[in-house]
DNA sequence: AACTTAGCACCTAGGTGGCAATAT
DNA sequence: ATATTGCCACCTAGGTGCTAAGTT
C-alpha cells in the first residue's frame, strides 16, 4: 500500500536495497526496507554517490590529513583499525615519525559510539561496532589527556544528515553546532592553547542532486584555500581553567574569500572538512602559533563534526535542523504549526510545505540546542503524550493514513512526526519532544539496517594544508562523555529516513497560514510603517 | 535684568563670586560672572560644599590611595604639588617605601591641561596652570612607561558636570564613559596584565541638592566594600599588543551588592571614586593579581575620571550627558527636537521641559561618544550655521532675549545651546556640532576659575580579590587611536554653564510633543500590543 | 524625604535563513 | 543550471534611563 504512493526510486530501495546505487534514500519504503534489517544505528544521507556498494570505508585518511608526507595517491585501507597514533615528531618541520599504537585507551577516544560510523555509506551494511580514535601527538606528556566534545549530541543530530556550515564572503558566518570541547588530564600549572584548525577530508568537491537529496562528486578539489590556525582567543589557558571551563569556538568564523584580512578560515564552497582541536602547550614569549609542527600538541579529531562548506544550504534538512536548534534563526520557526491540525483540511500543496517545512522537528533536542531555552513551553505530560503516539505509530504494521495524509508523510519525509502531529495535543512545539533525554523504544526504529547508499570511493585527504602535524588514524571505542544518553540509536535512526522525492521548497509558509493561525503574530505587521 | 529671574544663590554668586560658599552655582549669572573674571577653563558642579574658600587642595591624597601605609586622619597638603610619587615597594605586603619625585615627566602625566584643575571648586578664582602627574610606580623598568586615556574628552564633558556612575545591586551596569587606556613605552616582548581598580576618593557620603543643584556632604562615609582589582580580560598583554592596542574596560561592570559574587566592583552609592589603572609586570604561574603590592606594577590615575556612585542620577544634566553620548541610551534621545522649531509656541512649562532635555546637547561630540554613530545626518553647513550661531552668542555681551526666552534659557542651562536652537536650522541633532573638532571662540567660555574641593582624608583600600570570570569570549576593542586634539578649553568651557535653579523633570517629552512632530516615530506606538 | 529596587520600553550589536539578483 | 552575493526581516543578547513601588 505504501508503494503506490511512492516514487520508483523509493519502491526499487525498498525491494533491492542492498543493490541501490543511489547514494540517498529518505523514502518511507527505503525507511522500512532498512528497518526490517540489520541494527545499524545511523545513516548518512550526504554520503557521496558512489556506483559500487561493497566498498568499505574507513577513517584513516582524516588522520592522514595531518600527515603532510602523506600525499595523495596511496590507497585507503579498507578496514577498520583501532589503533591510536601519536606522532613523535620533534620539531622537525616537515615529515614526523608516526607511531601506531595498536592498544588505543578508550578513555581517550574522540570518536563516540555515533562517531564510529562516521562515513559509512548508509546503504551498506557494514559491522562495526568499535570506534576509532583519532589522535595527533608529538608530546608524551600530553598522552593522557582527555578531549570532550560538549555538543555532541547536537552534532550528532546534524552529522546523520550531512552537516553543512554556511560560508559567505564577508566571513559573517559562524558555524553551527559550535565546536565546545572540555579537557581532562592536563596539568593544573602547565599553560595551554587550544587551536581550531579545518582541514579538507579529501581531495574533491561535491554538488548537491536535489532530486535524489544526495550529494555527488562533482569532481577534483578546487585549489585549496591558506589553512589557518584558529587560537581560541582566550589562550593561553592554565591547566586549572581547562579542567573548570568548556573551551568553546562559538567566534570562529567561515569564509570562502581567499584575501580574508580578518583571520577567518578560509574554505572552499561545495568542499568537505574536518575540524580540528590542537592542545598547545604554550611557550612563553611566543607570538601566535603559526607551525604546530614547531610546538608540542596533541590534537583531537571528532568524526561527527565534518561537515560540507555551501554558500546556501544544499539540504532542506539541514536548514530545518539548523532552524529548530540555532536560536538565533527562531524567526524562521513556523508558530502557525501551534494550530495547524485546529483548523480545516487544506490543499495537498500546502500540506506539503508545511510538512517539509516541520518534518525535521521531531528530531531537535533543546537541551543540546545552544542557547534554547523555548523548553519551558513543554509540559511533562505533553511530552508522554507524545512519546505515546510515536510508540503507537511504531507498533503500526499496516496503513492507519488516508492516501492524503500518506501522501504528506512522504512529503514531510518524518513519518514518525507526522503521525505524532495526528495525534499529540496541537500547540506543541515538537522539537520538545525529545527534551530530558526521553527515548523511545520504537521497534521501526530500532530495527532498521544500515543505510544502504551508495558507498563512496574511499577518500583521500589532500594533505595541501600548511600547518599540518603528522598522523595516522587511530581508533577506540566509546566516548568517556557523560553526555545525555544516546546509546539508543532508535532515537536518531528516524532522521534518516526520508523520500527520495524533495523538490527544492520554500520554507516560508504561505501568507495565509500564518494569518489564519489563531496564535501566531503577523509576519507582515512591521510593513506599515 | 537677569538677576531678576535668578534664585538668589545664583545671584550672590554672580555679585560675591570668590565669596560664595557653597560649591555649584550653574545659573547664568554665576557662569556669565566667572566668565568675565578669571581664565580657568572650566567648573566642578559636583564640587563638595565647603565652608571655607580658602581651603586649597591638592592631589596627593589620591596618590595615598595607594599607599596602604597611610591612613585617614593625615592632613592634606594645601598647596599643589607638581610631583611624580613612585614607591619602591619590595614585595614586602604593607607599608612601603614612597619617593616623591621632584623631577616630574611632563609627558607622563596622566592628568592633562584639563585634569590639573580637578576638584576645583568652580567658585574659587584659583592661579594652577601646572598640570599634575599621579604615578605610582615600584619598578624602574616602568618609569618610562605613558599610560594615555583615550576617552578623555568625553570624561571631561561629565567631569565637568559631575560625573555619576549608576550601581545597581545586580551588577549590570557598565561605566560610562567607558576607560580606555593605552601605553607607549612597553617593552615588546614584556607581558603585562592592565588592572582596574576604583578607590575613595575620600572618607565622606554626599546628598545631591536639587534646588541647589549641588552636592553636599551627608557625613562620614559608610564602611568600605572590599577593593577588587579587576584584571583586564585580555591579559596578559605583550607589549606589543600594548603598543598597538586599546584597553578597553567596557566590560566592567559596577555594584552596591557587597556580597556580589560575579567579580564585579562593589561600591557604596553616594559615595565619590576614583578609578586607577595599574600596568602589572606579567609573572608566569601566577593566578589572578590579588595583592599589588606583591607585584612590580606602575599605577595611572586620571583626575577627570572622578564619579560618584549612585543607584540614580541625582544631576539631570549627567542624565542629558548620557543620554546623548551613551549609544545605548539613544532610545531616550527626544527626536521631536528636530521639528519644535516648525511648531506653534506653546506654554511655558512644557517648554521648560523641553529645553531641559535638551540642553546638553550642544556640548555632545559625536567623535568622543563611544559607538555613536548618528554623525552622517548631519552636513558640513549645518555645522557651520550652527557655529556661526554660537559665536554670535558668544560676543553678545547684552541680553538680545525677551523674557520667556530668558526663563527657558535658565532652566535650560544652556544659553549657547538655546540661543543657536533658536537660530540654526531646524532638525540638527546639536550634539553634533561640534563634530570634527570644531572650537569656538567665545570669550565667555575662556575664564572661569578653577573650584576648590574639601580634600578627603587619605583612603586605604582594602584589597580584596575578586572571583575571576570563567566566561570564554574575550575582547579587547580599540585600535591605536590618535587622540582628538583636545587642546582647547573653549570647547569645554560652556559644558559648566548652567543655572543653579534646576528642579526635577520628567525626561520624557509629553505625548503630545511627539505626536505633532512631523518626522518622530510615535513612542506610544508599541503599546498596541 | 531620600534613597533603592525591579520591571519596562527602547536602543545597539550582531547572528539567522530567505530570496532576488547576479555570476559562473 | 548551478553557485554566489547582498540585502532583508526576524531573532538573541544585552546596555540604556524611566518609572512606580518599595525601603529606611
Amino acid at each position: 500500500m505504501l508503494l503506490g504512493a511512492m516514487p520508483d526510486e523509493s519502491a526499487a530501495a525498498l525491494l533491492l536495497p542492498t543493490a541501490k546505487t543511489r547514494a540517498t534514500d529518505f523514502s518511507i519504503a527505503a525507511i522500512m526496507a532498512r528497518g526490517a534489517g540489520s541494527p545499524q544505528p545511523c545513516t548518512r544521507p550526504p554520503s557521496v554517490h558512489s556506483t559500487s556498494n561493497d566498498e568499505q570505508i574507513n577513517d584513516d585518511h582524516l588522520s592522514r590529513l595531518s600527515s603532510p608526507g602523506l600525499e595523495d595517491g596511496l590507497e585507503d585501507d579498507d578496514i577498520e583499525v583501532d589503533v591510536e597514533i601519536c606522532s613523535d615528531g620533534a620539531p622537525s618541520p616537515r615529515p614526523n615519525k608516526i607511531k601506531i599504537l595498536r592498544e588505543s585507551p578508550p578513555i581517550s577516544d574522540c570518536g563516540s559510539e555515533v562517531a564510529e560510523t562516521d562515513r559509512i555509506s548508509p546503504d551498506i551494511a557494514l559491522d562495526r561496532p568499535v570506534s576509532k580514535t583519532k589522535i595527533l601527538c608529538n608530546c608524551e606528556e600530553l598522552v593522557n589527556i582527555e578531549c570532550h566534545l560538549e555538543t555532541k549530541d547536537l552534532w550528532d543530530k546534524f552529522h546523520d544528515l550531512g552537516t553543512e556550515m554556511i560560508i559567505t564572503k564577508s566571513g559573517r558566518r559562524r558555524m553551527f553546532p559550535t565546536l565546545r570541547v572540555s579537557f581532562t588530564g592536563v596539568r593544573p600549572e602547565q599553560r595551554y592553547a587550544v587551536i581550531l584548525d579545518i582541514v579538507p577530508v579529501d581531495n574533491k568537491r561535491y554538488r548537491y542532486a536535489y532530486h535524489r537529496s544526495s550529494w555527488l562528486v562533482a569532481g577534483k578539489a578546487d585549489p585549496p584555500a591558506p589553512c589557518r590556525l584558529y587560537t581560541h582567543p582566550d589562550s593561553p589557558f592554565t591547566g586549572e581553567q581547562l579542567r573548570k571551563q568548556v573551551v568553546s569556538f562559538e567566534k570562529v568564523k567561515l569564509t570562502n574569500n581567499e584575501m580574508d584580512k580578518h583571520g577567518h578560515i578560509v574554505l572552499n564552497s561545495m568542499h568537505r572538512y574536518q575540524p580540528r582541536i590542537h592542545l598547545v602547550k604554550w611557550k612563553d614569549h611566543t607570538g601566535p602559533v603559526t607551525d604546530l609542527e614547531q610546538e608540542q600538541y596533541r590534537s583531537f579529531i571528532f568524526p561527527e563534526t565534518v561537515f560540507t562548506a555551501v554558500t546556501a544550504y544544499q539540504n532542506q534538512l539541514i536548514t530545518k535542523l539548523k532552524i529548530d536548534s540555532n536560536p538565533f534563526a527562531k524567526g524562521f520557526r513556523d508558530s502557525s504549526r501551534l494550530t495547524d491540525f485546529d483548523r480545516e483540511p487544506m490543499d495537498s500543496l500546502f500540506m506539503e510545505q508545511h510538512f517539509l517545512r516541520n518534518s525535521l522537528r521531531l528530531y531537535g533536542d533543546p537541551l543540546d540546542a545552544e542557547n534554547n531555552n523555548s523548553g519551558s513551553l513543554f509540559s511533562a505530560a505533553m511530552m508522554e503524550k507524545a512519546r505515546a503516539h510515536i510508540q503507537m505509530w511504531g507498533r503500526a504494521g499496516g496503513n492507519p493514513y488516508n492516501p492524503s495524509e500518506l501522501h504528506a508523510m512522504l512529503l514531510s519525509g518524518a513519518p514518525g512526526q507526522y503521525l505524532a502531529r495526528t495525534a499529540v495535543p496541537l500547540g506543541i512545539p515538537t522539537q520538545l519532544w525529545s527534551q530530558s533525554g526521553v527515548s523511545w523504544p520504537n521497534p521501526i526504529h530500532g530495527g532498521l539496517p544500515p543505510g544502504l547508499l551508495g558507498p563512496p570511493p574511499p577518500h583521500r585527504p589532500q594533505i595541501t594544508p600548511p600547518p599540518p602535524p603528522s598522523s595516522t588514524p587511530s581508533s577506540s571505542s566509546g566516548s568517556p562523555s557523560p553526555t545525555t544518553v544516546n546509546s539508543s540509536s532508535e532515537l536518531r535512526l528516524p532522521k534518516a529516513l526520508f523520500p527520495s522525492s524533495f523538490n527544492r521548497f520554500s520554507p516560508y509558509t504561505p501568507p495565509m497560514s500564518r494569518q489564519t493561525s489563531s496564535s501566531s503574530i503577523s509576519p507582515t505587521s512591521r510593513l506599515a510603517h
